[in-house]
DNA sequence: ATAGTTGCAAAAGTTTTGCATTGTA
DNA sequence: TACAATGCAAAACTTTTGCAACTAT
C-alpha cells in the first residue's frame, strides 16, 4: 500500500517506517509490541487516513499480519488516548479513526461512507454559547454531511 | 411522566395526546398503529426530547406498553424518515433521536451522555468550503463536546 | 527473573432482517 | 376477502471485557 512512498525516497533510518513507528509509540508512552508496531506502520504511512477497525483489520490480514479484530479495537483506542489518533463519530454503530490529530473538521459522504478532512483554519464557528455550569468545552466537531448529486 | 402537563390543562380534543399523536402520524403518511401511536405519545409530549431506543423502550415498559426493542428501533427510523425525528450521532454505538427537527446544534456532555439543544440562530458556521464535485451539502452538524469540571 | 502489560476468546451490546401475523380498505 | 404493511424473534453486526500468556526492563 505504501509502495509509492517507498519508491519515491528510499527509507533512511529516520524515515524507515519500522523505526518511525517504534519511535512514535515510545514517545507516546506505549510499549512497542509487535502488533502495535505493525498497526502503526499501516496507519502512519505519511498520508492522512480515516479507517474503521474492520478496515484496518482487513488491511492487516492482507499484509499477512496475524492480529485479532479485538486487538485492533483496543489498539485504536490506546492510540487515541495517547493522542496519536482522533476518533470521529459520524454514523451510528461505526467509529472512524483519523491519523490527522490537528484541529480540523470533516466532510462525510453519506452512502459511500467516505470521510474527508477540512483544514481547521478554513472553517470558523462563531457565536458559541457558554458551556453549561460545571462543564467546559472539550472539543467542537463540525460535520458537513454530503449526499450524492450535484 | 407527563403527569404535570396533564394536570395543568385538561386535554381538549386538539391537545389530547392520543388525537395529537394519531394526527401527527397521519400527516406524516404513517399508519396509526397501536405501537406507533403509543410511542408517538411518549415522544411528542410537548417537550424537546433526546432519547435512545433503549430509553424509549424502557419508558414504554414502565407505562405498561408491550413493544419489542426491535419495533422501537424500526419505529424511530420510520419517524426519522418521515421527518418527525432527527437522528443525532455523537457516541460510537449509540444513536439519539431528537424530537426537535428544526435547524439547531448540540451540546454533548461526555460521561453523563446528556444531549442539549443549542438554538440554531445563536451559532454560526462561516467559511464553509465548497462541497466536492458530484455532492451537495445535506446538513451541517455542530457538536460541542463538554466534559465535567469548570 | 518478573511484574506490569498485552492480546484475544468469549461476552455484551446495539441494530437489522425475515416472515408469520395483523389490520385496513 | 385480499393484500400490503407491521411487529417481533432471531440473526448479524460492532464493541468491550477477563484473564492466560507474553515481553520489555
Amino acid at each position: 500500500m505504501q509502495t509509492m512512498t517507498d519508491l519515491i525516497h528510499a527509507p533512511t533510518p529516520a524515515e524507515d517506517p519500522g523505526i518511525q513507528a517504534t519511535d512514535r509509540l515510545a514517545r507516546a508512552g506505549l510499549r512497542p509490541t509487535r502488533q502495535r508496531v505493525a498497526l502503526a506502520k499501516l496507519l502512519f504511512d505519511g498520508r492522512d487516513r480515516h479507517v474503521t477497525a474492520e478496515q484496518l483489520h482487513g488491511q492487516a490480514s492482507t499484509a499477512d499480519m496475524r492480529v485479532s479484530l479485538a486487538t485492533v479495537y483496543n489498539t485504536l483506542h490506546q492510540f487515541t488516548e495517547a493522542g496519536l489518533l482522533r476518533e470521529v463519530v459520524v454514523e451510528a454503530g461505526r467509529s472512524y479513526f483519523d491519523t490527522n490529530v490537528s484541529d480540523h473538521h470533516h466532510f462525510f459522504v453519506e452512502g459511500s461512507g467516505h470521510l474527508l478532512d477540512i483544514p481547521g483554519h478554513a472553517l470558523e464557528v462563531s457565536g458559541l454559547p457558554e458551556a453549561p455550569a460545571g462543564t467546559r468545552v472539550a472539543r467542537v466537531d463540525v460535520i458537513i454531511r454530503l449526499s450524492a448529486g450535484g
